[in-house]
DNA sequence: CCCTCTCGTCTAAGATCCTAAACACCATGA
DNA sequence: TCATGGTGTTTAGGATCTTAGACGAGAGGG
């Protein structure tokens, strides 16, 4: 075939967030036939395709159009993620070598008595996290906080700020900001 | 359906000026299955919808972007032709409205005593035709001669080129150019 | 007239698609 | 530990696609 529809599917299901199941579901057929086509086990027909497209919703024309090539990774595993900085503070980025990204996602682990110095003014972003692990002292504008696991800042970038883990452990952050710096 | 992949592959075999049965061979695939699909009996696998399209060839992307409803008008009756002249030297133009066109084609009507002006010169193209009724007298570069009916013409836009009917009864020519310059 | 060629259509039989249901696996939680 | 609910996969059988071949219609040519 040569084509690999089964994979454009997948594709396409996946960064739409769907089970199997569920795209069954919404396209009327069953999951089985979901995974044969994935599975390229059998060539679905053009109309059987075109239900399974309508439950995205995507046109046939797009589906075929796909440039899997260049499809944007969706899914990174742990060690996909590119580090950025130190063994004191890390910094993990996610999708870092996707064009035209929009945002900075980072897994970030900063040790203990670690800090980060304060980052250069000028950015006009936003910036915005959650602790996972650990606790955090963070000083933003003239104010400070020590946030612990479940807790989030969310800051605009021109502002001084400073993390500092005061505790004992190493902290873990799940941090965005926008527009992307790295 | 509402796709009507049918009327899609009739549409883009005729295009292509082939049979059912010429389609097939190149395809690898049964006239019998071509004959189904066009009529919509049958939703044709992907798969053996790519390889009848391998025999145009055409892309799968391609063959379901094709909008029909604005599908290339193969056929214009006498009426549908667009009036570009005066009542002196009538042109009248074959597929006026269709987008993208890479050449012209005109039907021609030129009064008896009737001449038309210098062209422009410039252009690049090339120009071609056939009397089909009365007489002209052209002029092409330095070079003169009357034609009648069955007789053609062809040169380079650029040169000086000027029609004359110097005969006593309406003049007709089918004629092209290239590039459109309409 | 027949003969031959090509066209698109149709039909029975074989190949493939598609469904329904079960399966194995992995989480989460009682 | 067992139950529950999620995932993707597999399989038998019915539905559909696909083939091989026959059919009828139309267009020349002898």
């Amino acid at each position: 075939m040569s084509i690999d529809v089964g994979a454009r599917l997948r594709s396409v299901r996946l960064s739409f967030g769907l089970s199997q199941r569920e795209l069954a579901r919404r396209a009327g057929v069953t999951n089985g036939l979901i995974s044969l086509i994935e599975q390229n086990r059998v060539s679905p027909s053009v109309s059987s395709l075109k239900k399974v497209l309508d439950g995205v919703p995507m046109a046939l024309a797009e589906f075929f159009t796909l440039d899997l090539s260049v499809a944007p990774q969706a899914f990174f595993g742990a060690d996909e993620l590119v580090e950025l900085g130190n063994p004191e503070v890390s910094l993990r980025l996610v999708a870092a070598q996707r064009a035209g990204r929009q945002l900075t996602l980072l897994h970030q682990r900063i040790a203990a008595g670690a800090a980060t110095g304060e980052d250069k003014p000028g950015q006009r972003g936003e910036e915005a996290g959650v602790v996972i692990r650990g606790r955090i002292e963070l000083t933003v504008g003239g104010a400070m906080r020590v946030l612990g696991p479940g807790e989030a800042y969310y800051f605009a970038s021109h502002l001084p700020h400073r993390f500092r883990n005061v505790g004992r452990e190493a902290c873990e952050i799940i941090s965005a900001c926008t527009p992307p710096t790295f």
